[in-house]
RNA sequence: GGUUCGGUAGUUCAGUUGGUUAGAAUACCUGCCUGUCACGCAGGGGGUCGCGGGUUCGAGUCCCGUCCGGACCGCCA
């Protein structure tokens, strides 16, 4: 046996008692005649001491010992001399009697504490070392806790866990897809899913009316902190079902979430169409904790002369309460934030309520006071506050301006960390305009339904049909999204045909599906939620990454085992493929 | 594909206008210390300044290229 206990479970009244423990060693602290060690394993830390008159080989034996030496150590739980209230075992430490050691281990590049010295790369690198920190250990508990708390209450809510196959089929739309050539079969391949979106639908088909599966999909797009190329969803599909039933079952599951990993009570769920959301807040994923909605601008400022509002499709600000005490300086930094290429505004015009009730703005030129004050009535602006305004090309003109809403939001520390607002972002648009491929694209995915009475119009103005597609969007996040699909045959038939597809190529991509649908497919709908960043936000952090126990990079590679890599000639023989990388 | 920040001791970083022997903290090693818990004190070892080229009497510092890492835009139905 190795061990009595774990290192995290000794007290007081485990006084007298002989043990024997096992874990790492954190550090060891030499005091001459006492030796002391803090033993760790991932429940705590238990204090070993050593004394030089009790035995003073075993002294020197402790002494020797370095940074994450795995060890036992059997002795007796005693009483501390002087005891240390930060930790839980703090008033027990055990008197070694013997000490094994069952691996050395060099020295670590960085230090295994919560506060680490480790950059990012060496810690991927050596990501066995940094799992054995804290805060790692503490997200992956959490993540443990949710995927445990998301199987209850799916499976109280009479939903069957089903899994589905990851060597599929590669489609043409949307991301792209991780292929794995076949051996078998020269020439072709299998894909990783993207989600197993037909799969659950051909499910419902099978009359498995509720399914759910926590299930890894693959996207072959460029990463980003909350973006990496295999990921974790949730995924969930309920036949005969509407859009409200499955609000209501998903609305559920996340309260759930909420009340029982991190014991809060989630407050109502906003309802706001996408037209509302793109108009207010500039974005399909507002985050609500703050106002600061958007004001239109158009018919009072055009038509004074002032250039950029005139030529510009929209007029558009917002109102930063209290902001006015900015400096000029503050507000050249925030026309430079504007101005950068990933925004890419050309410029920022502010005005500025000043406590004794004036008004100044950049452009008094063309504005005269009585002006500016129609200006605060539409924003709302009372003293102390600051309106800032864009214009332009009216879609680019709100994403600059959402970008800077939750600047402002952060810098005037509106984002509160604990607070959570959680919403249903509804009735999306069904299909998308490509410029560049001259054609329309589904915003969500080919399987959605158009609205039952906007049908009509994919006949005469496809752009205009909205969906019922929904996203749940919480303090900014997009945590899920989903809809009701398409059960007819014959409307899918159509969506292909919109879409571009000839009905040859739909038959070769989806033939299962349309052939599926002929044998009495349900209506039904579902949802799939990002799991990585619903972990993220239950943790309060931006990057899924601490939350993945083995993540990518930025450039998609996993700097631990050194993914991707070449493979041999025989392999490529094997699988029928010849590499010509292009310069 | 693009924007931007960074790469100097094991690690995290500083390094002025180009100028003597490249520093700090921490980690590591040695010694001292009987109640520490980020122990303390004294001493020591440790550098291809990412790599290649250029400018210069002289480059960690300036220029060009390249590689690597972070954040972002495009992309992500």
């Amino acid at each position: 046996m190795y061990r009595t206990h774990t290192c995290g479970e000794l007290r007081l009244e485990n006084k007298g008692s002989e043990v024997k423990l096992a874990g790492w060693v954190q550090r060891v602290r030499n005091m001459g005649g006492m030796t002391f060690i803090d033993l760790r394993d991932r429940y705590g830390i238990t204090q070993l001491s050593f004394n030089v008159e009790k035995d003073e080989a075993l002294c020197e034996q402790a002494r020797k010992l370095g940074r994450e030496f795995v060890i036992q150590a059997t002795g007796i739980v005693i009483e501390r001399e002087s005891k240390n209230k930060q930790i839980a075992t703090g008033e027990i430490e055990i008197q070694v009697t013997h000490l094994k050691v069952l691996n050395a281990s060099d020295t670590p590049p960085f230090t295994i504490e919560d506060e680490t010295d480790g950059g990012e790369e060496l810690r991927m690198k050596y990501r066995y070392l940094d799992l054995r920190r804290n805060p790692l250990r503490k997200n992956l508990e959490l993540r443990h806790a949710l995927g445990i708390e998301t199987r209850k209450y799916m499976d109280n809510q009479g939903f069957l866990e089903i899994e589905t196959p990851y060597l599929i089929k590669s489609t043409p739309e949307g991301a792209r897809d991780f292929v794995v050539p076949s051996r078998m079969h020269g020439g072709e391949f299998y894909a990783l899913p993207q989600s197993p979106q037909t799969f659950k639908q051909i499910l419902m088909v099978g009359g498995y009316d509720r399914y759910f599966q926590i299930v890894r999909c693959f996207r072959d797009e460029d990463l980003r902190a909350d973006r990496q190329p295999e990921f974790t969803q949730i995924d969930c599909e309920m036949a005969f079902v509407e859009q409200e039933d499955i609000l209501q079952t998903f609305e559920g599951l996340v309260r759930h979430l909420f009340k029982s990993v991190k014991g809060i009570e989630l407050p109502e769920f906003v309802r706001m169409t996408y037209d509302e959301a793109m108009s207010k807040y500039g974005s399909d994923k507002p985050d609500i904790r703050f106002g600061m909605e958007f004001v239109e601008l158009n018919k009072m400022v055009q038509g004074k002369g002032f250039q950029v509002f005139d030529d510009a499709e929209l007029v558009v600000g917002i109102c930063a309460k209290g902001a006015a005490t900015y400096t000029r300086k503050q507000l050249d930094e925030l026309t430079d934030f504007v101005r950068k290429p990933q925004i890419g505004a050309k410029g920022l015009v502010y005005c500025r309520v000043n406590e004794d009730g004036s008004l100044k703005s950049s452009v008094d030129k063309f504005f005269d006071e009585k002006a500016l004050e129609n200006w605060t009535k539409a924003f709302g602006a009372e003293k102390g506050d600051l309106m800032l305004i864009l214009a332009g090309d009216a879609n680019k003109t709100r994403k600059q301006l959402n970008e800077l809403r939750l600047e402002m939001g952060t810098q005037l520390g509106l984002r509160i960390k604990d607070s959570y607002r959680p919403m249903w972002v509804v009735d999306f648009p069904l299909l998308e305009w490509d410029e560049d491929s001259k054609r329309f694209y589904a915003m969500h995915h080919p399987f959605t339904s158009p609205k039952p009475d906007q049908i009509g119009w994919l006949d005469t103005d496809p752009g205009k049909v909205k969906a019922n597609a929904y996203d749940m969007v919480i303090n900014g996040v997009e945590l899920g999204g989903g809809s009701i699909r398409i059960h007819d045959q014959k409307l899918q038939a159509k969506m292909f045909e919109i879409l571009g597809f000839s009905k040859e190529e739909a038959q070769k991509q989806f033939g299962f599906l349309m052939g599926a649908f002929k044998y009495g497919a349900p209506p039904h709908g579902g949802i799939a939620f990002g799991f990585d960043r619903l972990a993220a936000i239950f943790g309060g952090t931006d990057s899924i990454r601490d939350y993945i126990a083995f993540p990518k990079n930025n450039a998609g590679r996993d700097l631990m085992i050194d993914s991707p890599a070449t493979i041999s000639d025989e392999q490529l023989t094997e699988l029928s493929l010849k590499v010509s990388i292009e310069e």
